[in-house]
RNA sequence: GCUGAUGUAGCUCAGUCGGCAGAGCGUAUCCUUGGUAAGGAUAAGGUCACCAGUUCAAUCCUGGUCAUCAGCUCCA
């Protein structure tokens, strides 16, 4: 840790030293006055780390680690209110995570907002107090029977756990003390803004076989403001929920009578054909053929492709005439019989097969949510089969693909590569040389990516796309995966130039991933605000008075023959309230026709983001949009 | 699946601590013919999620079921 001092002297310390001793040598030999640092390259006010004798490691709330520090002491702080006023519950595990904290508590009480509101009232007065926290190390036997005598049963079974070497530490504050590593602020001070959001179930250490404790979720910043942004981005987040949007702008709903199973309207259906019209368009010029396989197949094929083995409790099964069949959860097996339909020679492939496929998976009722978890979707699928010397080659092909579909909608992404896993199949020299094929791949397009070690399927290692929308949140949509399982499976082969049956290599590959999915997404990307290309309706046509209808429905019948979507809002209403409505609607453009533009045969445009554009040519107007639409944009 | 909350008009939500069910938006009709984000009036619209139970009486209380939401678990 190198520690730069306000006289530019630099002092190296060994990494992991507290923060807290730093200060105290530094106070000693130069003063108060240095102790306004340079650490690791960040500012850091390392004062307060003096404010008392303990142990405390600090760090300034303008770094990550400070922030991680004021939520982990948040937690402490709320733990210890809830001892105030709930005496008896047993604290399990409270830490600081990305956006807030948490504590798991198990209480015969159930927990209520109204309580979350006398929790922070409490807090409150914790934080007022401004009690500094100790910190506290003790052997192991000493801190088994503290928490013991207190009959904190989580805490005991975490220092049971934890090595006969680790180095048990306490923080206390006032009349609490809750076993912890740190670090931690200095004092209840610390935590200047804070609030509690939600209660939920989890369960002890994460294992559904174990108690399903209470988890209350908050979150804390070093001022207000900061607290405010947050909250203010959690409500700009929630304003373009796609449930919400997907009902307001009429795209889909999901009923009672098919929970997980969504129902689209002529709305969003336009939106999934645009996308597919796109996709087959990408696809075609990027040498995909496009097959069709049924949805409905017999058990043997199953058996044979291992689903019904490794997948049956997610797979919907229906008999036909006393045989078993199952709905397709994956499209792989059908694809495997086509490519079965023929012999192939190496001078075929490689060979890809697209299909959009609708697959059924029974997922937890718990699990689903509107369309990013269903539990029927389209995949947009596609199996290649290739020799495993065109493996470089051909994933470079698929990455350019992925790199042109995510580009048409903005969205930046970054990879990540998953290697062999422990129960993986195949030998460990086809894993080096495939996984080295796609690294080189990657390397050569010039694609950043990270690598998750060991997180491959058993039958291949994959590269997973993960798309980062307008607000900045991440969804891991493409993924390219290898297969040497479903080759052996099947038995596919190819013949060679030496006239011999070889094994091909097989890869999936899905760019949106589930249609639905990515439809959920992009509605949360634009904010319902979708491009012109996928606006449900592209013109609103808006004419002032019944005056002006005949010239408003010759320009709807003009823009209905060219195929542009446009509705003709002749209501007998105002203008101010036609513009609202299509405004709210997210229309990407308005046509305003009054007497002005029916004596100049013009269109007066309003756009929804720029207002009023002025008046232009009707051909004009047309030749604008349609350019528009062709780019995408 | 688990824990907790929720389910009232097409939508967003009030309400009844057991006794005729409420608003705004939307819809229909009429008046109004207007220039860039809500003109006015009238009317229609409900098995208060579903099934049992308690009660003279249940939308309200009890139990169960289904669904939704927040999280957990799961997503070979």
């Amino acid at each position: 840790m190198k520690v730069t001092l306000k006289d530019g002297s630099v002092k190296e310390f060994a990494p992991g030293i507290i923060l807290g001793e730093i200060a105290k040598k530094i106070n000693q030999k130069l003063g108060k006055e240095a102790l306004l640092a340079v650490v690791d390259g960040v500012n850091r006010d390392l004062s307060d780390t003096l404010d008392h004798d303990a142990k405390v490691e600090f760090v300034t709330p303008d770094t990550p680690e400070g922030l991680h520090a004021i939520r982990h002491t948040a937690s402490h702080v709320m733990a210890q209110a809830i001892q105030h006023l709930f005496p008896g519950v047993k604290f399990a595990i409270g830490p600081a995570i990305e956006n807030g904290f948490y504590y798991d508590l198990d209480s015969e009480h159930t927990f209520t907002p109204e309580d979350l509101a006398a929790i922070e009232k409490e807090m409150a007065k914790i934080v007022k107090q401004n009690i500094p926290l100790k910190r506290s190390e003790l052997p192991r036997a000493e801190a088994l029977a503290k928490f013991a005598a207190e009959d904190e049963k989580y805490k005991v079974e975490l220092i049971n756990d934890l090595p006969e070497d680790a180095i048990i530490s306490t923080y206390t504050q006032g009349d609490f003390t809750d076993l912890c590593a740190g670090p931690h602020c200095p004092s209840t001070g610390k935590v200047k803004a804070f609030k509690l959001q939600s209660i939920a179930g989890a369960y002890w250490r994460g294992s559904e076989k174990n108690k399903m404790l209470q988890r209350i979720y908050g979150t804390a910043f070093d001022s207000k403001e900061n607290l405010d942004q947050y909250l203010h981005m959690l409500e700009e987040a929630a304003k373009r929920d796609h449930r919400k949007l997907g009902k307001e702008l009429d795209l889909f709903c999901i009923l009672d009578e098919g929970p997980g199973f969504p129902f689209f309207m002529p709305n969003g259906i336009i939106i999934q054909n645009e996308l597919i019209n796109y996709w087959r368009q990408v696809h075609r010029r990027y040498g995909y053929e496009e097959i069709k396989t049924p949805m409905i197949l017999n058990r043997e094929l199953w058996e044979r492709s291992g689903h019904w083995d490794h997948y049956k409790e997610n797979m919907y099964f229906t008999k036909i005439d006393e045989g078993d069949y199952a709905v397709k959860p994956m499209n792989c097996p059908g694809g495997m019989l086509v490519y079965k339909q023929h012999l192939h020679s190496y001078k075929e492939l490689p060979i890809r097969a697209g299909e959009l496929g609708l697959v059924h998976r029974h997922e937890l009722s718990g699990a689903l949510h509107g369309l990013f978890r269903v539990r029927c979707f389209t995949q947009d699928d596609a199996h290649i089969f290739m020799m495993e010397s065109q493996i470089k080659d051909e994933i470079q092909n698929v990455i350019r693909l992925f790199d042109e579909v995510y580009a048409t909608f903005g969205l930046k992404y970054h990879a990540e590569l998953s290697t062999r896993p422990e129960n993986s199949m195949g030998s460990l020299e086809t894993w080096e040389r495939t996984t080295n094929a796609l690294k080189a791949a990657m390397e050569d397009f010039g694609l950043e990516y990270v690598i998750n070690e060991g997180d491959g399927a058993f039958y291949g290692p994959k590269i997973d796309f993960h798309l980062q929308d307008s607000i900045g949140r991440t969804w891991q949509c493409g993924t390219i995966q290898l297969d040497m399982q479903l080759p052996e499976r099947f038995d596919l082969t190819y013949t060679g130039e030496d006239g011999l049956k070889h094994r091909p290599v097989m890869i999936h590959r899905v760019v949106y991933g589930s249609i639905e999915r990515f439809i959920g997404i992009l509605i949360e990307h634009y904010a319902g605000a979708f491009p012109v290309w996928l606006a449900p309706c592209q013109v609103r046509i808006l004419p002032i008075t019944d005056k002006h209808g005949d010239y408003a429905k010759k320009l709807y019948d003009k823009f209905f023959e060219l195929g542009i979507r446009a509705k003709l809002d002749d209501r007998n209403e105002k203008l101010g309230y036609k513009i609202r409505e299509a405004q709210v609607q997210k229309v990407p453009y308005m046509l305003i026709v009054g007497d002005k533009e029916m004596e100049e045969g013009t269109v007066n445009v309003r756009h929804r983001g720029e207002g009023d554009i002025g008046s232009m040519q009707i051909d004009e107007f047309i030749a604008k949009l349609q350019k528009e639409i062709e780019e995408k944009k």
